[in-house]
DNA sequence: TCACGTCACTGAACCGGGTAAGCAAGCTCG
DNA sequence: CGAGCTTGCTTACCCGGTTCAGTGACGTGA
């Protein structure tokens, strides 16, 4: 089946190719009736316009772009990356956007992604998530010009803008709320080091016992998954200062941690009290359900993809600070027994 | 910064562009020593071929697209759903393809979008899901000559080939295992009916239990939620003559399940065994762990994605019948009590 | 030595949209 | 009544690739 073009509405409409174009744009330069005929006919051929062609002439592409850097196989285990994803689709939905996904397997390989997107121009412009320290990528895109917007750091993403959430405070929450329970001894289960956000979370966590004249913060770093959490949360619980509380930097880390309490002989919260950041359906789910740090996530993505739009169409951009994560208690947290009676 | 075009190439190679098309592309036509001197140059300015000019000339766009009727929002929770992404994203990563994904709210815009990807060329070929009993978009995908591969089917897709697993011996593995156990009364939570999947598992559910003399068997449709499926299993478990297994139709369904039977005081397994369609690290993650069907999902996504890609560069394709899953026995199943001592 | 073929390369046209500029007809106004 | 504006349309050319049909220079064989 051959695909119609304008020429085709052009050539039964008995003008030329520019009246077509002139009609279908809602640009001034045919009469309305004309234009009414031109589109009948368009609607009847069903005519779309051809978007290589468009953006050959520099028309926006419609498309926004994410470079996904992890093993492309455990991307579906992650919820947060998932909601988020889903919450950027959202927006774009509504606005009939695409978005185009490519996972790669590292630094190197996602800044090349970012410069074929742009030589290319395959992409209007592109979500970066995970800064870490001195980001390469931000340069990068700077000198590009490439329409971008950082998700979850409030520096370190130079002139581009950002949508974040501070995670200082939600990190407060939680240590004040455990310490009002009668914790000293909280341990915390964090994700990769060299990440922004978990550095930023370190240095409140630290802060925090700090202030709250607890035990000194031990922050355990891990590679996000449930296996690393699990060795992680091992440890911690064999140690003769064990923690009585832990807080995990997301939801698969802290059922993992949940499960090998359980393992181990320590009942949650009575023994051991668990917070989960980023909430998700599974930390209600899982018996004791989690206390977690909730955040709405699908929204945050769509505040992202929603200003990137804005950029894409011209229209300045200022860092959003998103709601900061609070505390929603469940079962998983209790005063420590030591403490309790 | 503007983008390197091979007309600037030419420029600085003193030759034409087309010159420069036929050096780029490995074509005759150019002596080796301008071949190298116009890739040299190539490579210094950073040029890269404008994927839409390219398209313009008929060339692949190199992208892939999924059209994905359902909420956006609930994207994040289906485990499946993300495991088949994360699969088909590895095996398009490998050769350097996008992946485009569309929310869609119903069938007639699912519809809308392959038209209007296809006469805008925007993607290469599409992979289909969650086929319906005469499923209206097979007709379209023909009629348009879009490539496509049906995920999850082996009839109903019409001249499309297709990449599905045989649920009937999944499900008669599952029934039978839980039969030797001694189990004699066993439901089945299941999603939505009008799935072409969902009646293929109806159908060799009841061929089975009346096979194996068990009691006939009850299967409740639900939305595939986790809300649905808590308020299903409670609905069964108030019945008097209760099943003493269930089994799920996804994995989020059976976490939910599980937390239902806590709630009216039924503990999994002793009173109530539990299966999950499809595994997951959560399914792992709970306690009892959760007897699955097991598979490997994001392989599964990935021969859909090969396939496709196939099709695409014009290789013939036969549809291909995955491994089944199979059970994956773990502590939420054992013999009912009734019958155990 | 001349016809023929190959090599290395070029000009022009094309894909399907876009915009700028031009132009005739009709209207308004001084 | 003619200058000047608006309306409604056209022609011309652009975007950045690809492809086809040459074309001149050179080598080869009879």
């Amino acid at each position: 089946m051959k695909r119609p073009t304008m020429a085709d509405i052009a050539r039964r409409a008995g003008v030329s190719k520019v009246a077509v174009s002139y009609a279908l744009n809602g640009q001034s330069g045919v009469s309305d009736a004309t234009r009414q005929r031109i589109m009948a006919i368009a609607e009847e051929i069903g005519w779309n316009p051809n978007s290589a062609a468009r953006a050959l002439s520099g028309a926006p592409t419609h498309t926004i772009g994410m470079a996904l850097r992890r093993p492309a196989r455990t991307l579906g285990a992650e919820p947060f990356f998932m909601e988020l994803i889903s919450g950027v689709e959202a927006e774009l939905a509504s606005r009939s956007y695409a978005l185009t996904l490519q996972v790669v397997a590292d630094q190197d390989a996602e800044i090349a992604v970012y410069k074929r997107w742009w030589s290319e121009r395959r992409v209007d412009g592109v979500l970066v998530c995970d800064l870490r320290l001195d980001d390469p990528r931000i340069p990068v895109l700077e000198e590009l010009g490439l329409a971008a917007v950082v998700i979850g750091a409030s520096e370190g993403s130079g002139s581009l803008p950002s949508v974040w959430s501070s995670d200082a405070s939600a990190i407060e929450e939680a240590v004040e709320y455990l310490a009002a329970l009668g914790h000293r001894g909280i341990a915390r289960v964090s994700g990769m080091p060299e990440l922004l956000h978990t550095a930023v979370r370190t240095e409140a966590f630290d802060a925090v016992c700090r202030r709250l004249d607890l035990e000194p913060a031990v922050t355990v770093p891990t590679d996000y998954s449930g296996e690393d959490s699990a060795r992680a949360t091992r440890r911690l619980l064999m140690t003769r200062n064990r923690p009585t509380a832990i807080l995990y930097d997301n939801d698969v880390m802290a059922i993992a941690g949940l499960a090998v309490a359980g393992e181990m002989g320590f009942s949650v919260p009575e023994d051991l009290s668990i917070v989960a950041w980023d909430d998700s359906v599974l930390s209600q789910l899982v018996r004791p359900a989690l206390t977690a740090m909730s955040r709405d996530i699908p929204a945050y993505g769509g505040h992202a993809a929603r200003m990137l739009l804005d950029i894409v169409n011209g229209e300045p951009a200022d860092s959003l600070e998103d709601e900061p994560a609070h505390l929603i208690p469940r079962g998983s947290t209790a005063r420590p027994k030591t403490v309790g009676r």
